[in-house]
DNA sequence: CTTGACTCCGTACTATGGTACGGGGTGTAC
DNA sequence: GTACACCCCGTACCATAGTACGGAGTCAAG
């Protein structure tokens, strides 16, 4: 019988490709739990690599810490169904049409901006793009 | 001969939509100048209305105060040219396509996530997404 | 001449996601 | 047995964009 693998923070850190800091901050926002000390020295078992890839790849997909973190716990409670899921997922997809629907807008808007110079030697006392930031508001 | 009209801090925030401390704020970051003082009170012209407006557009359209504070300080310098302003609109475009494009990859691999889901009522330990949350790093 | 509205300033706090630092303790290897 | 790497903790700091607060000063009207 093996013994179960344990990690300083250090390791666990280079393990992760992150910094010591921001697991220990991650432990002091709840996102991850405290491991067990042996004296004073914080060690983990191996599952915490997964833990944090998982809040990493999260964070990759546009959730927030506190999304991942939810996530998480869905992960841990034992009434969680796979619907819990979906409807996070769901969400953010929405979330993030929104986010690329008003980025349009804003690209429409300066492409528009764009057009109107037509001499960009002008002084920039002629510039229409100038001008243009003070109309349309609203 | 009308003298010129003078707002105090307060009277600005109201005509600009905007918090007394918001301006306070904008002043101590340099975003808008420091303006005159009749004894301790500020005293604005009123074409601090527009410069405010100026800014709030300029966060419409996806800059960041800083970079608001680069346009309107492009308007102030003499040797400025339009092609400054476009410029800055068409890195400004890029930057927006760039957030786009991450957010579309973001939404394929959640609505790719979701697809996998066929029975919302599984225990979460079956549950799919998760664990392709575990899986496609990179 | 007092009251109420407004202003002053500095500082602290919000959220998000961390990084950096300093002074001390520990654990291991040579 | 000591040097060096690592760990501990609390706190402060970065950017971004503000909001909130408290004590003091000021201004105008009644």
């Amino acid at each position: 019988m093996k013994m179960k693998e344990l990690l300083t923070i250090g390791k666990l850190a280079s393990a992760s490709n992150v910094n010591v800091e921001t697991i220990r901050f991650y432990e002091r926002k709840g996102i991850l739990k405290q491991p067990s000390r042996v004296g004073t020295f914080r060690h983990y078992p191996n599952e915490y690599i997964t833990r944090i890839s998982f809040i990493k790849r999260a964070q990759e997909l546009g959730f927030t810490l506190n999304e991942a973190k939810e996530l998480l716990d869905l992960k841990i409670k034992k009434h969680s169904k796979c619907r819990d899921v979906l409807s996070k997922t769901e969400e953010k997809i929405q979330e993030i049409e929104q986010k690329i629907m008003d980025l349009k807008k804003m690209k429409k808007s300066l492409q528009g901006l764009a057009l109107c110079c037509v001499d960009t030697d002008q002084p920039l006392s002629e510039c229409p793009i100038l001008d243009c930031f003070l109309e349309p508001r609203g």
